[in-house]
DNA sequence: TTTGTTCTATGCAAAAACACCCATGTGTTA
DNA sequence: TAACACATGGGTGTTTTTGCATAGAACAAA
């Protein structure tokens, strides 16, 4: 597989300073794609594609803010560092609380753009690691059968085979079973590694419905 | 124990503003405190109560944001709601990334502000509850002796008891002892809780050193 | 219909964890 | 010195987990 290069994306309606971004970014040898519309930019972009947003608040049609709340509601969580020219305290919170990363305003400081398109790039390279994991467990999870998710949850929860059955009203040894599909299919060797594994990407708290223990004599 | 009833602290050099929030906020049944500088509530505030803070972004001598910087570092992370008559978007955008969770504008919304300390309170509850079980867990935690903790770091690796005695060279008979004192004093019944609270507040991390696995031959 | 997957159940044996009991040596502290 | 906490080792026995092998019933897909 080939792995495409971090790039900066830029959303602005000014032709000028698209162009004016581009060539100083470009110089710094990072790659650049600039688009002049939100509508644009949300058409063309790539959630696999690594990199960072420079976005201008104020645009024609779609603004900034509301670019945002797009990628969001895409699950696109590329770190974004708004660019104002004229921008209100109210929109700059309003910015922030949505999950910007920064929020600068015009005329910029190159020396600050740079830093901070730094630690834009660093943070996606942190999202894109930990969404990958996550991924890659999800995908595991979902090669569980809903018996062995079950089981699964119930596992994690610290419970034992012998409790798992009363509860599932399931032989004993076929817990075993399960338990063992689970583990393989996970691909953890023991017990701390799967709740690991399960805490970390919150798999398996929705399918649990626990009897409440009344008498735990019988064993 | 007497539980302290939620407090909206509030930071403001200008009387009028401290008075007439002080009037409106009562009225409304909530405990209020005003101070007319970040020193005099420094110096006052006592963490463990619970509440929020409306913080005006210009002050005397100390400014909010430095208060801000100041209750950071001494781990107090009450949850603080900016207010400001002339801010800028520069010292609303630091506060956001310094943790703040609103920064409102004079001439302030009544409603608008009620919400948002509603929404400040509510964070503060839950803050304090992440918090207490934290500190509940590392107070177990510390009760550990030193050989303890490092048997628990790598049971929570998901070591067994045999290669955590190949690594800390002692009888595989002393780690079960010191395993079982760990669940004993930690109070946990299983692995899995263990490893639940392990995650959850971040212990152990620091004193395991393993080697590399050489020769797992000899048993 | 055959093939494949899933859920169910069981037998057997080893490994691991857990729960009691015991003791020794080495410090520190009252 | 006596009491105490800690680290260390061991005995014995039970419970739990794990691995491997077998196998029937239900159901869906090829």
């Amino acid at each position: 597989m080939n792995r495409p290069s971090p790039t900066v994306f830029i959303v602005d309606d000014d032709e000028s300073v698209r162009r004016a971004l581009f060539l100083s970014l470009s110089q710094r040898g990072l790659a650049v794609k600039a688009y002049k519309s939100a509508e644009v930019f949300l058409e063309e972009y790539q959630p696999s594609q690594p990199g960072c947003l420079l976005l201008d608040l104020r645009l024609r049609e779609m603004d900034g803010l509301e670019l945002q709340m797009q990628l969001k509601q895409r699950h696109c969580d590329i770190p974004v560092i708004f660019i104002s020219g004229h921008g209100n305290v109210s929109s700059s919170v309003s910015a922030m609380k949505l999950g910007a990363l920064d929020f600068l305003e015009k005329p910029l400081s190159m020396p600050t753009l740079l830093q901070r398109i730094e630690i834009a790039l660093q943070e996606d390279r942190n999202r894109r690691h930990q969404h990958a994991v996550k991924l890659e467990a999800r995908s595991r999870y979902a090669q569980l059968t809903a018996r062995e998710q079950q089981v699964m949850a119930m596992v994690v929860l610290g419970l034992t085979n012998k409790e798992i059955a009363r509860q599932l009203k399931i032989s004993f040894r076929t817990v075993e079973k399960y338990r063992a599909s689970v583990m393989q299919k996970m691909d953890v060797q023991n017990l701390a590694e799967l709740c690991h594994l399960s805490e970390m990407c919150g798999l398996g708290e929705e399918n649990i419905e626990l009897e409440t223990e009344k008498a735990d004599k019988e064993r």
